[in-house]
DNA sequence: TCTTTTAATGAACACTGTTTAGTACTTTTG
DNA sequence: CAAAAGTACTAAACAGTGTTCATTAAAAGA
């Protein structure tokens, strides 16, 4: 039975030989520079070997959007550990906008590819994905239990902080704030997360 | 010298009956399936004519971008002869969401396409924005002079305002609200708009 | 009419993801 | 141990993509 069983750990080896090559390239040239043939020739094996391991290009994808949720969940982290549900809060939304602008290409995978969602076949992303959204929205269940904010809808509350920041990242990320210099855009960002902050207090 | 204007003007006709193919795969086929082949055939000519209209596919997409502007432009128009401020305001923020859930490719090529913007070779599209931003700014800053918000900071009360619209359509389009089931996905965006208005108001 | 300029294209190049037939090696069976 | 079965791998091909260039056909100017 030993023999299976190293057979199926050189099989794991080998897809994490991939994924590794993978995370590599799109480090180095984003997601639009890695091809299945980058890959294999990294890796010194053929294009068709790949296709032994991993479905398709999409599945890669997979893989690396789930590198990229745990990259997220890491970065975020700091943030549990907080009592206070509103410093709680503000720190979850710092962070989220921290790793944002550090990560582009990660919250590019993770938010802004056009990606055949439709299939779910990526489970364990979306569950990751899931698991931290529901701390967020969790954290805004114990504000509201805390009486730190007027209204009582706690979805339309985390929907309604979740966009905005969404919406910072992603003007970032995608370059559509050419109308203010750089060296100005981390300071309105800055600025604006402070006045969403001061609007939820007396929300 | 008729002969030139001739000439001139047949220029310009073929570059509208590329653009015009273009703008119809695009509208089947979105920008994934639109390439310079399919045009081509379309319209019944060489691919390699295309590249006498146009320098290269970019140039298509800077094109196609300007639509894109300008069908933005003349969906927020109604709000323009909206006399008071504050309704203009929020008319012009209603229509914006608007056009991105009924438009979202439009809308995808105007914010979420990864597209070469560092050489601004797509001035006249830039300006049309800027133009329409501009004006979205102007009305915010008409309610900070009738005193509808406390804060004065017209900049950073008209980018948090644009970086919530944004994230809601950009979130919307890009299918990241599947955590959602879809009937309740709209009357959360409406509820969350309406709580954004009303922090405004007690801004 | 002859020459020059211009418009259009066929064919190629260098890529892309993916499939398939076939080879070389490893494991199992007689 | 040798033959059969199974596995790992790859070369080559297919159908795409954007783009370039030499060549041809037509129009314009002399």
């Amino acid at each position: 039975m030993s023999i299976l069983q190293r057979k199926e750990r050189e099989k794991e080896e080998m897809r994490r030989l991939i994924l590794n090559a993978a995370h590599d390239i799109f480090k180095e040239n984003g997601y639009d520079g890695l091809s299945i043939r980058n890959i294999a020739e990294r890796i010194e094996y053929s294009p068709a070997t790949i296709y032994l391991y991993y479905k398709d290009k999409n599945a890669i994808f997979y893989a690396l959007q789930y590198e990229a949720a745990a990259a997220k969940r890491d970065h975020l982290l700091p943030a549990v550990s907080i009592e206070n549900p509103w410093e709680r809060l503000v720190a979850f939304g710092r962070l989220y906008i921290d790793f944002g602008m550090k990560h582009p290409d990660w919250y590019d995978l993770l938010f802004l590819t056009r990606a055949p969602m439709e299939h779910l076949e990526n489970q364990e992303c979306w569950a990751l994905g899931m698991a931290t959204h529901s701390f967020f929205v969790e954290t805004v269940q114990a504000c509201v239990e805390a009486r730190y904010f007027k209204s009582t809808d706690v979805q339309v509350i985390a929907y309604t902080l979740w966009c905005h920041a969404h919406g910072m990242v992603s003007l970032f990320v995608r370059e559509r704030m050419r109308m203010y210099p750089p060296e100005q855009r981390e300071e309105l960002a800055r600025k604006s997360f402070a006045m969403i902050t001061k609007m939820a207090e007396s929300l």
